[in-house]
DNA sequence: ATCAATAATTGGTCAGACCACTTCCTTGAA
DNA sequence: TTCAAGGAAGTGGTCTGACCAATTATTGAT
């Protein structure tokens, strides 16, 4: 038919059936509740066979944007929390999100992130957090801009909160924003920086100063935000 | 084998098999690098189909868990970030009620948000919430919880900070949590209070009062959240 | 010992089948 | 006419066996 599956340059078969679904729900042609056609159909349609179609269905549900009820069929869903951060990360990469958006989200999260991970933290969690920290001093000392360990860190964070909920949003922000921080911690001395402000939160997680943490990450955030201006070029790729 | 594959209600193949990597991973039988064995050999070892062990397969990858490579065969990956993700939300909370969780991010993010509403919110966001909230009145007088038009109510608020990844990111909380939520709301009274405290803050927004805007907004949560007693306390492992 | 040709292994896909469950419609009794 | 019982069709879940393309291991000639 109509479908297409185009460009399958080094992609799976049933990758490429995962993204016409997301483009056909992003469009509005499918919606919450929506009822895909079955399985052998579907196969039939894409001219692909049903295992293809069973994997690229195992993947949508994974996403949260489906669900499959034995006997009846398979229904779109995007009211789930998985569904809505697939569908987010999906859309920021595409369109162009302000990068000011974002701060303002990890303004109002991340303090207090700080502070809950510094009230639960278990010694694994500052076990972990301490590691990346030292991975983080190395990649700078090479010259790197330890980036990764940046994103990290505020991950590993949000796991010490032990809130499923809060990790799931932090990480769905974290993953938006690393793609276009690459700049703005390549300026001189502002890993550095960043670095320091991690230590400050970490030494206040270990001795269970939820305030101090809090203001730790306040501090943090306004250190590594990009400056002033907010230019909407994020001229990457 | 020793592998059991046990409890099989309600479950299907594919999420025992899941499971079974998720306890060897956790148990450091499988560790970051490990080649699991191939399709057709573990699919002989559980005894089931290898579509079953494929599906199980394509689980484990799109949690960032396992790479497949074609000719050479499927690899664990404890080191990326969903990874890390997936293998802590299974250890702690595993499909138990994330009630508790949703309601201390919204503790977290929505004072906040009803404060910078109250800063930049415009005539035509004022009126889109107030005459949200004339309906919920129409429906609370008509018997109903008025539940839809307090996810509204909440959702609106995020519009008026104009911030677009705000908006997406309660709106992904707001959604889920209505799915959970209609019996705590049907407790009498509890809806003319919800109604009173959105009333409370709307008049906040209206006189620009962002400080005043986000007290009555933990006043509302603390209103409005489950009176239920924390299941047990992240009893980690 | 080197290295090219060959065989075996492995993930990706395809085809067709059976089962358990759900949905819907026919059918027959009231 | 009404409606409940029963069966047929549809659907996801699983199984079996096969072929393809890419990788890896083996072989064999130099």
């Amino acid at each position: 038919m109509q479908t297409a599956l185009q460009n399958l340059e080094g992609q799976r078969l049933h990758e490429a059936i995962v993204e016409l679904f997301h483009s056909q729900i992003q469009q509005g042609i499918l919606e919450h509740g929506s009822k895909i056609p079955a399985e052998r159909v579907l196969a039939e349609q894409l001219k692909v066979s049903r295992s293809s179609v069973r994997e690229a269905i195992r993947t949508l549900e994974l996403q949260g944007l489906a669900v499959s009820k034995p006997g009846s069929g398979t229904f779109i869903n995007t009211q789930s929390l998985d569904a809505i951060t697939t569908l987010m990360t999906s859309l920021f990469s595409s369109g162009e999100t302000q990068l000011h958006d974002i701060f303002e989200v990890r303004h109002l999260l991340e303090p207090q992130l700080a502070a809950l991970a510094a009230e639960r933290a278990t010694d694994e969690d500052i076990g972990r957090l301490s590691s990346i920290l030292i991975e983080q001093q190395r990649q700078i000392m090479e010259g790197e801009t330890g980036i990764d360990a940046d994103t990290e860190f505020h991950f590993a964070l949000a796991t010490a909160t032990h809130n499923t909920v809060l990790i799931k949003v932090v990480s769905a922000v974290e993953d938006v924003l690393r793609q276009s921080r690459d700049q703005t911690l390549q300026q001189p001395g502002r890993s550095e920086r960043s670095l320091e402000s991690h230590q400050q939160i970490l030494q206040m997680i270990r001795t269970g100063d939820h305030i101090g943490a809090k203001s730790a990450m306040e501090h943090h955030l306004t250190a590594v935000e990009p400056s002033a201006v907010y230019p909407k070029a994020i001229t990457n790729n």
